[in-house]
Formats: structure tokens, sequence, C-alpha cells
DNA sequence: TAGATTGTTAATCGATTAACAATC
DNA sequence: TAGATTGTTAATCGATTAACAATC
């Protein structure tokens, strides 16, 4: 398998639909597929198909195509949950709870590792397994765990102080369900 | 103003950015900004700025910059109501409610027009201002009212039946909340 | 082997950034 | 006028698509 670097934030971002549209296939009991067939599936470009499994390794066999279940396999030790991003969410009222029980994240490539609020009947809740936390511990857990994404629940006026505190705290990517306007330089996540 | 065919989406995607930053300095009482300025504010360059909004026409003013007033206004206009693009809702169930009520639309450019579900409690209800319809209607709507745009808030199951159909009524965009996969070859909005 | 299909290079396309002449 | 800053062209960058030689 080659270097995995510089692989772009594109070609990552389309990983977890790979992983679906195979899952599909094996359990339509599908063995093999070909870019070309995959694509038309999917409808992009078989090209784009093979530059993007490329960038991880040759999976695919000439005259022959992909083997779907190790090709699955492949895909889903890359996204796999030591590759999960670890994400954390602020704010954990009516909005909050939606987000995280719909949203899906683990297929997204992220696992919500810890869940905030600063409304104290909320904290100490369970969350989709997790147990809320107050918003003041937020500092002191992203120094010691280090979340590299946060989704955002929380009313604008409180969003628009997290921005630069979690930027400062390692957070570099922000999937913002607030009204809150981040003028921050990293990546926004696409829904 | 020119004409404003060919401006694209990238930049229309940002305008509703640039509304709420020229609202800021318009409430902290900023007459006029330039390009580098407003650059450093929002975090972007001064380059994609000026080219942006030449898109629609030269708003701005050599040596001067641009008149923030003037410039909101503008900007108002093309995002003003009769530009905004009519978006529907299907799903109006409790993920429904929460993402018609917090993910303001309006401020992205779309103008909900239109609510469906399928459960007839909730038919008849109120939702942020529209009487919401039974998913049956939803067909005979579309013709009628051609909505560019559907928010996807029904379950994986539900979802999967309705891209086609929405895709042959004339949905050209989908704001996916289901954890469905929308294999049509249109645009997904970005968050 | 012959046909199919990948892996990979080259071409294209579009968006972003840089540069600067026009001009207020 | 002189300085500032736009409008706009050109250069750059990155992502997508096309093409095809390698090869199973």
């Amino acid at each position: 398998m080659k270097n995995e670097k510089n692989v772009s934030l594109s070609v990552i971002n389309r990983l977890p639909r790979y992983h679906r549209f195979l899952q599909e296939l094996l359990d339509n009991n599908v063995t093999r597929i070909s870019s070309d067939k995959l694509a038309k599936l999917m409808k992009v470009t078989a090209s784009q198909i093979r530059q993007d499994l490329n960038c991880f390794g040759g999976f695919g066999q000439q005259g022959y195509g992909y083997n779907v279940e190790l090709l699955f396999n492949e895909i889903s030790e890359i996204l796999g949950s030591d590759n999960l991003t670890p994400a954390i969410l602020i704010g954990a009222g009516n909005l909050g709870k939606t987000i995280a029980g719909q949203v899906q994240l683990k297929k997204r490539g992220f696992k919500l590792i810890a869940a905030f609020d600063k409304n104290l009947d909320l904290v100490g809740q369970q969350l989709v397994g997790l147990t809320i936390k107050h918003i003041d511990d937020l500092e002191r857990f992203c120094v010691s765990h280090k979340p590299k994404v946060a989704v955002i629940c929380v009313p604008k006026d409180a969003a628009s102080k997290l921005g630069d505190t979690l930027v400062d705290l390692g957070v570099v990517g922000f999937w913002n369900f607030s009204s809150y306007d981040f003028a921050v330089s990293h990546d926004t996540l696409t829904l």
C-alpha cells in the first residue's frame, strides 16, 4: 500500500460514501465490480473512482475490477474506529440531542467522544452513550483528549465565544448548526 | 449592473456570509470598507472579495472602497425575498421541526414554502408559519409551485424513495438530514 | 491468448490568488 | 495632484476527467 500522505480532503470525504455503496453490494452478494459499474451506480465518473481508490493502494486488478469484500474491508479499515476522527458536541439541548442522534457521525468518519452543555439540568444526563459534561470542563477535556472536530449546537451568542477558544485548543473542524458564522480559517465540514 | 448569468455556485454560496458581515459593520456604524479590511475580517483574500462582488456589478469605488450600506442593500436585494430559492421540508417530526426552526434557511438564501409529513397527527399542525401537508400532496404541490430545494428530514427508508421522484419533479438541490445517500447527480448543499 | 479493466499520466476545467493598469 | 483601492486580466493551484499503456 502506498504512502497515504497527501490524500486530499475531497477524497477522504468521499470514502464513507464508497463504504456505504460497497456495503449495499455486499448485502446483495455482489462479489466483484468494475470502476465503470460502480461509477454508474454512484453517479460519478469511473476515473474519479480509480483515482480515489488508488490513493490508498492498488485494490483492483486489471481485467477483473475490484473485489467488493476486499475493498469494503480496506475502506472499513481506513475508516475504522482507530481512524475515526474524535469529535465533541457542544450544546446538548433539543438541537444537540437531535443532531447527536440523527446525523450519524460515525458514517461520516467521526466519533463523538464527549458532549457539553452549560445547563446544569442537562449535565449528567446520558446522550448517545455519553454523560453530558458541564461546559466549564471543556478546556480541560480538550487539552487531554484533543478532539479534532466540534459539532456546534448552541445559540449564536454562545457560539461566537467558542470559535477562537476551540481553535486554540486544537479543534480544526467545525460542523456548525448554530447561526453564528465562524470566521476562522479552518475547514467547515460538508453535510 | 452587469449580466448576472454565469455566477458560480461558489460565489452565490458566499453571499449570505457577506451579508452577515456587512450587517455587523452597519450595526457598528462603519460606513465604508476596503476589500482588504473586509478580507482580514472575514479571513478570506481581498482578491476573492473583489472578484465575487464584481460578478454583480461595480459596487466599489477606486481609492475609496465599498460603501457598506450600499453594498449591504445590493446584496440584500440579490438575496431578497424575490430571489430566495423556494425550498420544501420533507418530514416534520422531531428532526424536521428542529431543522426548520434552527437552520435559518433564509440566511442561506432559501425560503421554506411548504412542509410535508405522512403522519396524520402532524398534518394540519403549524410549523414556522406553514401548515404541514400530507406527503400525498407532494407531487401536486411540486408541479404547481416548483420548489428547487428539498430539505430531507425523514428516516433512511422513506428518503430512499424520495430522491428520484423529487428530481423528476424538478428539485435540483438536496439538504439531506437523513442517513440515506442520494445517488443523484445534483448538488448537495453545504451546511 | 484476447478482452477487460486497472493504474497512472496528461489534459481539462474551474476556482482562487496575484498583479497591476485604470481611476476615483 | 498623489495615494488608495478598485476592476479585471493573467498566473496559479487543485480537482476532475480523459486517455491509454500496462497487465491480469
